[in-house]
DNA sequence: GGGAATATTCCC
DNA sequence: GGGAATATTCCC
């Protein structure tokens, strides 16, 4: 009897297979183009059915699969249909967003290195300038220093012929003592004058300056 | 018999089939596990066997498939092997392109983070640079600001004695225009001996000076 | 002829 | 159990 070889479980959600080699021999035959237990075992795990050691010993399952309600049947998918679909969905979607993140890098590599070359020519100008304003503080310094020289020495010259000068009046004064005192008074006034006549431009006249002829000390500050 | 049913062509390099039918019900069912001519002629072109037609008529061909010389038929293969060869290397082909122009933006993005590297580094410098510049540039300023005062206040001071002295000499001159031509030749004899004397060690007596009392042309040289 | 789905086999 | 090769079927 067929129920020997394989049947329903008691609940018919599932089925038991009593004997291999019958099974093989006397039905797998009539319904596939092979007559192996693991063929159709193969078949079995294909479609999802799952071997679940139950009381009753190891039985098949399927969800989709009981007895008496064959409209179920058209429920049970092979699962390598899904798996394959969904592995190379996957697949696809792996290698998509691979792309697309290497697209993302590759604009982001390209914006970054014209940025590098922006800033390569700008710092190149930059430098350039600087070696610019380098060289301008090197001359400007060079310039003030022979300026300097230049004034050090007029005002050396200058010096001098105050110098001079005072040795004249100095003898002067010594011929006549008097007269100094006598001219000095007479220097304010005609100072005064002059202030009001032909004022010297480069002269401030109210400046808190040394007396005028009192220069020996006034000399010093000079050098 | 067999070979009224499929046979060797005259030159052993080809077979053809003569009934479909008992092929179908005599032989393919004893070597497959069906019994339909068109899934044995599917097999056929999965093997790349080509359907002629010669002067015998359609004939199957293939270049390892000769009568007699069966250690050949090890090169019969099925053409769907080298397709998913051909096609897995593409892949890999694909893969290996895709993972080389990865490693190009790699080093392009280390080439790039070197750049920045050395770029701040030169910005670092010239910021340096520059803020020296500045600290020089204000300096700069400073110094000349003060030697521009010391010199206004020196040539200040000279204006206010040339001033005096001129007004003393004029007094002298109006009391007596003689005097002044002495005194300028007095003078000159004075000064060499001022020379020998007790030098100020502030005049260079050597100098190629003006002489020290012809200063209205020298003064002209200053402004 | 051959692509694609499914079945069978082989093997880990 | 399930991956992978191969076979068979179905369909364009």
């Amino acid at each position: 009897m067929s129920e020997d070889i394989i049947s329903w479980t008691n609940q018919g959600t599932a089925f038991i297979v009593y004997n291999q080699d019958l099974l093989e021999k006397n039905v797998l035959q009539n319904y596939f183009k092979h007559s192996n237990y693991s063929s159709f075992v193969r078949q079995l795990n294909l479609y999802n059915f799952k071997k679940v050691k139950s009381n009753e010993g190891f039985i098949f399952r399927n969800n989709f699969f009981r007895k008496g309600t064959k409209s179920m049947l058209q429920l049970i998918k092979k699962r390598n249909q899904e798996d394959s679909a969904i592995q190379f969905a996957v697949q696809g979607e792996h290698a998509s967003r691979q792309k697309q993140e290497q697209n993302l890098f590759k604009e982001c590599a390209i914006d970054i290195k014209q940025t590098n070359t922006n800033l390569k020519e700008d710092m190149k100008l930059l430098q350039e300038t600087s070696s610019c304003l380098i060289d301008q503080m090197q001359n400007l310094n060079y310039v003030i220093y022979n300026q300097n020289v230049d004034i050090e020495l007029k005002f050396k010259q200058v010096g001098q012929m105050l110098q001079a000068i005072n040795e004249e009046l100095k003898s002067e004064k010594q011929s006549d003592s008097q007269t100094l005192n006598q001219s000095l008074v007479r220097k304010e006034d005609c100072y005064q004058d002059s202030k009001v006549g032909s004022p010297n431009p480069y002269v401030d006249y109210n400046s808190t300056a040394l007396n005028p002829l009192d220069y020996e000390c006034f000399l010093d500050s000079f050098f």
